[in-house]
DNA sequence: AAAGTGTGTTCGACACTATCGAACTGACGT
DNA sequence: ACGTCAGTTCGATAGTGTCGAACACACTTT
């Protein structure tokens, strides 16, 4: 196991959790359906609905319920308040604009790897992006982040979320993986060729943040990602690892004055 | 009061989630301080804290707590499931192109207006946008949408919000209000002449969902913004209204097949 | 080095309350 | 008028959330 075990929880408040991130997954439900899925009393449930909504976490609509907007407020807000975007928010559009590429800056968190801001130059590929959680083991920005984490993280990541495959070429072995993490230290990027999505290709460098009181080191990553016909030759191979690991150390030294 | 007495809530799942909005607010809190603010005990402070960490809705950080950036995503998640949004956006993106100007599109819900997407053309004004919660009284997007509800729901959102004024030119009366209003249905758009910000100014049309089982019939509404030393003459007062209120109304018609 | 602050954490006991199931309402269908 | 779906209320019991005091730990300060 992770680490749950240990300590005290609140059965409450557990519950009331479950149903949101539940209720955030399905999109919408109903009271009995949330019963249902929880295994509690519709009673119960009727009660935890209520209290939610009451906090405005949740919302009756078309007879059920959803999560509140709220979220996306509060996921916007913390994200401005965010060290790593506002000072590497203006880099990625500056790589964007020059490279005319579609550039991504993620954040480590829980093991997932979180897309905080994008922004894509003129030929840049259509990709979604700001707000998706990634796991880390199949992406550039992802490997950029898990080749700087203490090798216990990494052994706790892979067990918790796994490596599941959604392309031909997704690295799904654990010594395949670590091999590809140790290039990515040598070289300071990390790639993905088509191993996220077929027909994408990205090259990515990890953001290092100092302040790193407890733990790693690592905690975000930038990327410009291209389609698969121009990811050959220098442009790929020379040229943008240049230009994405010259914006991440920007952002790393900007990082350091607070 | 609104409508909270009646029925009963969870005690401890209320506390949960006034930590999580708490945390929300403040951006960055530790144990003693939640508890601080909560009246709590810290031993209970940090049962909470642990139980929201363990559902992944906070994060520990810097020697203290902060929201996880599942917000971010869940909001994510949320507005791209919504069939405004679905909807809307193409319309956004074509009204922001035309008109080179920023094209917002905005949600109601709990008495507050959603800025859910937003697109800026070419000359447009910088003003910061989706995610943004606004009040519904001093901008075009919440008059819009305020002139279709019933009058117990405005009575009940201004008696919960208030009418707080941002500038000088901001509506804090509650008669001015409805006379606003009452213009707004005759004319179908809503109008903010530097209400909420000097210098900017805004057009807005409601958007009336139709499958509006229970409540009201409005929930959203679309807006152009303009620099005030734009907002003249017919384009502002004739012409703009009319690419507006078209927008608007495409969207309520394809918002009728689902 | 020892005393000070600030974290987060554990413990045990009591009062409180979250929980359940059954019974109720109210809308839509038929 | 009946059925079925939604959400809602009720009362009793078992369970637990709550508190405060004491704890460990990492730092400055003295």
């Amino acid at each position: 196991m992770t680490k749950a075990t240990d300590g005290k929880r609140i059965g409450a408040s557990e519950r009331t959790l479950d149903i949101l991130t539940f209720l955030g997954e399905a999109g919408h439900a109903t009271v009995t359906e949330v019963a249902d899925r929880l295994d509690a009393a519709k009673s119960t449930t009727h009660y935890h609905l209520k209290t939610l909504e009451d906090a405005e976490f949740v919302v009756r609509t078309d007879g059920g319920y959803r999560v509140s907007l709220n979220f996306l407020t509060m996921g916007h807000e913390l994200v401005s308040r965010m060290g790593v975007y506002q000072v590497g928010k203006p880099k990625v559009d500056r790589v964007a604009r020059e490279t005319g590429e579609l550039c991504i800056l993620m954040v480590e968190e829980h093991g997932y790897g979180y897309y905080v801001y994008d922004n894509r130059g003129e030929g840049a590929v259509n990709f979604d992006t700001t707000g998706n959680r990634k796991r880390l083991h199949d992406n550039a920005l992802g490997k950029a982040v898990l080749a700087n984490l203490s090798t216990e993280r990494v052994d706790e990541i892979v067990e918790r979320h796994g490596l599941p495959a959604t392309t031909a070429q997704t690295i799904t072995d654990r010594t395949a993986l670590d091999a590809e993490l140790e290039t990515a230290r040598d070289e300071g990027v990390a790639f993905d060729r088509e191993e996220q999505l077929d027909g994408l290709c990205c090259v990515a460098a990890p953001i290092r943040s100092t302040h790193a009181s407890g733990s790693d080191p690592v905690e975000a990553a930038l990327s410009v990602a291209v389609p698969a016909s121009r990811a050959r030759d220098d442009y790929f191979n020379e040229e943008l690892p240049h230009v994405v690991s010259d914006a991440a150390n920007l952002v790393e030294l900007e990082l350091q004055e607070y």
